[in-house]
DNA sequence: AAAATAGATAATATCTTTCTATTGAGTAGT
DNA sequence: ACTACTCAATAGAAAGATATTATCTATTTT
């Protein structure tokens, strides 16, 4: 435990700079009294005499106390630049925000977010780092996350949601396939196809659920983890897929067109969100943030539509 | 004033460590609602939290929490710095001492003081500086010097003395002087002798006390406050002087023979002492270096006799 | 010798910190 | 699904630290 506080030394220097308790004391806004009690204690604490009284004549620094004075003002300075370190990450808008994203989503919709975020508030960092589900929300309650990009899907009960987009799940077939003469595909039409299932949480429970809910048992063929794989075994018609995620264009990785078809069936849409923990106090730079994000989504969300 | 306790970061630092406030409490030995409570408090007065809570699970810190607690680390270790810094000035050897000599003391004893002290403590760092007797009492009262080694004379009420020698003066002649054929010399042989003073203050007072106390008014040919040039003055037939220091050998800077003869009367003696200020409190260091110099002098005083 | 200056002390009030005991929210075990 | 357990938060009381005003003492200035 250390044996002074940093009112202490705060009283010490201006004691030392103005040469006197009572001028001193006047300027810290306190009764001298209260100056030389204070005085007393610490050079008692500290075990040594800071300050050489003269009788009606304030007081000087000893050789031993002009020593620790200069330390005293770097700890106080240090003190100081901690302060604002901290009133930094409350009250402005700068320092660092780490954002966990879905991978479906990060490549879609981070890049321009951060740079227009980063564009429109230069003194922040942000980081983003992608991660399924299960991980992002560990990662929020670890203190690892300020704020998490999801699909809203299965949501506990200690995040705050903050919901940016609901879109519209597609049919996703090879551009030759039959029913991509279709405007809009039924859900019952694809009962019987084989269905290439996108297989992360809480992908897979959406996906399935679509079905579930109009009464079918899809016939999956292949499950994969990985959006682009799937996008390639569709592009090879080895089956359809179903998905929300757009990537830009409708060719494969390998170059085989793609046909994106709307569900004809109203179906529960794919919520993409923004997370926090209902526990964790929202700073200036995570509240901006937040709003960054729903106008951002509102811009791209009507310029789509 | 600055927005937190060096206490309250303690706590926090020993909250992360622990991961749990019970656990902390207990480490830090004090209640958990009494760490809780500083902990909100905290929170509260730099706006912002640092802490995630998990119901039963102990806390975490938030991302932001976490920055603060490397600085908040920073800062306490600052605060270690400047104790131990304190504690140093007070309770071991080592360290800064400045100590002031009178000018005719400095190069008779300082050399070897010095040397011996740092030989004794590696740590200490000894300064020295020479002056009159007021520029060393004024340096003791303004926090100049830790110490001052001067001559007992006429010694203001706040300074605490330590006598550490009491030298005979003695009657300097050139080598063929007169007088120089006698073993010792009456104050009142020399009545009519020109009389070279060293003058500075207290030694001018001093000698012409001599005189006063056998009732005898000098003849005063030079006065000059530089001891060499008494010296040499003396050693060119132009008078005797009366000295206390005696520098090593006898001769002058310009190599005439001098001759020291004791005082046949029973004078005052010229009183080495080191004084401190009686209203500064006494570090180890202080007090080491006074008890060093009772010894030495008590050593060289012995050997000479 | 009197007035002015400046720090120390005394007695008291207020604010902080800490304590014990209890509550409440959430997890884990059967 | 109930029960037991874990851990932080709250309430209220006691102790400690800091403040205040009024007074005192030593010293310098006039």
């Amino acid at each position: 435990m250390l044996k002074f506080t940093l009112r202490q030394l705060e009283y010490a220097l201006a004691i030392a700079e103005h040469g006197s308790l009572a001028k001193a004391a006047q300027h810290l806004g306190i009764a001298q009294p209260s100056l030389s009690a204070s005085l007393q204690k610490l050079e008692e604490q500290l075990g040594l005499q800071l300050f050489i009284r003269h009788h009606a004549q304030g007081v000087t620094p000893s050789p031993q106390g002009l020593r620790l004075l200069n330390e005293a003002r770097n700890l106080i300075d240090h003190g100081l630049d901690f302060e604002r370190a901290s009133t930094d990450a409350s009250d402005v808008v700068e320092g660092d925000l780490t954002i966990g994203s879905f991978h479906t989503i990060a490549p879609a919709y981070a890049p321009k977010l951060i740079a227009g975020f980063q564009r429109a508030h230069p003194k922040s960092r942000l980081k983003l780092e992608e991660g399924a589900q299960e991980h992002l929300i560990d990662g929020l309650r670890s203190g690892r996350y300020d704020q998490v990009l999801l699909y809203k899907l299965d949501m506990p009960g200690d995040l705050k949601i903050t919901e940016l987009a609901a879109l519209e799940p597609y049919v996703l077939l090879n551009a030759g396939h039959a029913l991509s003469r279709k405007r809009k595909i039924s859900l019952h039409d694809l009962a019987l196809e084989p269905f290439i299932l996108l297989d992360v949480l809480p992908s897979r429970t959406y996906f399935t659920r679509l079905f579930v809910s109009q009464g079918i048992t899809p016939r999956i063929s292949f499950a994969s983890p990985s959006l682009e794989l799937v996008r390639g075994l569709v592009g090879q018609g080895l089956g359809f897929s179903l998905l929300v995620t757009r990537p830009f264009g409708d060719h494969t990785y390998d170059g085989e067109k793609l046909a994106i078809r709307p569900i004809s069936e109203d179906v529960e849409k794919g919520v993409i969100a923004l997370a926090t923990l209902h526990s964790l106090r929202q700073t200036r730079l995570i509240s901006t943030f937040e709003e960054f994000c729903v106008s951002f989504f509102r811009k791209i969300h009507s310029g789509k539509k």
